[in-house]
DNA sequence: GCGACAG
DNA sequence: ATCTTGTCGC
């Protein structure tokens, strides 16, 4: 695997690459996110430049939006700073975008495209899923709060009926941000090293994901057990009746406006009957969110 | 130009 | 998820 010991600082990556932007030049949001590797993080490049920890070393100014527009900037005088700092850089702007934009783009990044590579360790993973149906008795979720790079974690043990046990709440920090498509990263591997028992149902998808790998799939697998995801919105797929198709092929269930797949050790049809039953029982995220939230709110008073 | 974009 | 430093496809 690409993350080694359950890591990857991809935090620390990005703004490895920021700095390759040399004095004079600028780079665009999509341009950084082709260089982690997929340019889907074209939004999460502009959350990572907003936490910046060091503007002296990391010059954030130089990343504009992809039509030579200047983009956003966290900073006390806003977007005229940026401004500013690009001027004194050489850089001629007229009304808020970039003179010569093509001539002074850098996009001659030194990378590993570490997205693609995270990618590319995925398919030796999926091999490992199973749709065979397993016994379990009891049930967990969990769900995180986050205030920037500080995750807020609760863990719920229920009953079958979805009667609460226990539950648990940790605080972490987190190394990567939030990536359509690649939440595993940012939270699976924050719940990795403490293998729960029971069915997981975990708050987001399961083979309802574009490579067939949403978190629910991921964590089923690394702790060879039964998990379900169960998604608020819709990732991909089109909805016949209650049943969801991705090209043709059933991924899973739209019950009670949840969007319910297979993660792993489980079947299509074992995750619809008792999904169908368990949400007339309940909310399963709903404790673990609000755990979570009340946590992260009790720890930000404290401080 | 508008809506998508798991959390 | 939080509270706003995009990009793409229709």
């Amino acid at each position: 695997m690409y993350y080694k010991n359950n890591k990857i600082d991809l935090y620390a990556y990005f703004y490895g690459l920021v700095r390759q932007i040399p004095y004079g030049m600028v780079s665009t949001y999509g341009d950084l996110a082709i260089a982690l590797g997929d340019v889907i993080a074209s939004r999460a490049v502009g959350e990572m430049l907003s936490q910046n920890p060091d503007p002296g070393i990391i010059p954030c100014h130089r990343v504009v939006k992809g039509d030579g527009t200047i983009g956003g900037f966290t900073h006390p005088e806003g977007v005229r700073k940026k401004v500013e700092l690009l001027e004194s850089e050489g850089m001629k702007i007229e009304n808020k975008k970039i003179i010569n934009f093509e001539k002074v783009r850098f996009r001659d990044f030194q990378t590993e495209y570490p997205l693609k590579k995270l990618r590319e360790s995925e398919t030796e993973l999926y091999e490992k899923i199973s749709f065979e149906d397993c016994d379990f008795e009891k049930i967990f979720s969990y769900d995180v709060s986050y205030n920037k790079r500080d995750a807020y974690i609760a863990k719920v043990e229920f009953d079958i009926n979805l009667n609460i046990i226990d539950y648990k709440l940790k605080k972490v920090r987190v190394d990567f941000p939030y990536i359509p498509t690649y939440l595993f990263y940012r939270e699976g591997l924050l719940l990795l090293d403490e293998k729960p028992s029971g069915l997981g149902i975990i708050d987001g998808n399961g083979i309802l994901h574009p490579r067939k790998l949403g978190i629910a799939t991921f964590l089923g697998i690394l702790w060879e057990m039964p998990t379900i995801g169960i998604a608020k919105t819709l990732l991909l797929g089109n909805i016949k009746d209650d049943k969801i198709y991705v090209n043709g092929e059933l991924r899973g269930f739209s019950i009670k406006k949840r969007f319910v797949s297979p993660g792993n050790r489980i079947s299509l049809k074992k995750t619809y009957a008792l999904m169908k039953d368990l949400l007339v029982k309940g909310d399963p995220i709903k404790p673990a969110h609000e755990l979570a939230k009340h946590f992260m709110e009790s720890e930000r008073q404290r401080q």
